[in-house]
DNA sequence: AGTGTATTGTAGTAATCACTTAATTAAGGG
DNA sequence: CCCTTAATTAAGTGATTACTACAATACACT
């Protein structure tokens, strides 16, 4: 259930679609497919995937195969893409504000941008 | 640009790391290859999948490049992630707040799980 | 048991991936 | 100019991916 895993399932752009469609509330395998351009082989492959990365379990009703998603396997990475993305946001805006007051204020980071290099 | 681009960028747990370290500023392609246990050259080529996902930009000073984060590509991968993990936790709430009120509750979705299983 | 339906497993294939080593470009300094 | 440093590109390899068609499994209905 590692973040590779999950990243790699999320890559596929049939598989987020059928995350996607599985927002609306569980489905089988075949109701899946259906809308899809692909086999049905192929479409049980890429639950396979989801399977394996925790993204959605799998239930037997009948000869139906009912999928259903899985939070947990999200949060991790969720929570990952998260934080990278508002300390990002948090140092463009730090920058706007810098360059807005027009004060040298230190980045404090290790830089290479900022360092002076007279010579080496 | 796309979202296929960034999560298998973001798929790669050496790509994940060099992501990490950027969030602490700004870094040269050596100063990321140091710690790294393979060659130079493929942390240029990580650093090409993540450019190519924009999910970093490069820059020349002198003979060195500086590799820099850029929110913008990261945005719309967050928002597809928060958007499907938000849901699917409001999904177990309602599922637990049915279950604490002992109400047998339709969930009025297509939802085939709720469909009773005699024997397998 | 025998048939139809839903789904998964199994080759097999073309494309892509992560890596290596070796060659190449680019910028400074003697 | 030649050499060193920093980084990239090129070529090649083994592993993995996404798909197909075909075979196998599992269940329900008659």
């Amino acid at each position: 259930m590692s973040m590779d895993h999950v990243f790699a399932a999320l890559a596929d752009p049939t598989r987020r679609e059928i995350i996607d469609r599985l927002r609306g509330g569980d489905k089988t395998a075949g109701e899946l497919a259906e809308p899809l351009p692909i086999s049905r082989s192929a479409v049980s492959q890429h639950l396979k995937v989801l399977e394996a990365a925790g993204l959605i379990t799998r239930s037997k009703s009948a000869q139906q195969r009912i999928v259903a998603l899985n939070a947990d396997a999200l949060t991790e990475a969720t929570d990952w893409l998260q934080a990278a993305h508002d300390e990002w946001q948090q140092r463009f805006d730090n920058l706007d504000r810098i360059l807005a007051e027009e004060v040298p204020a230190d980045t404090s980071t290790t830089d290479p941008s900022t360092a002076d290099r007279t010579a080496d």
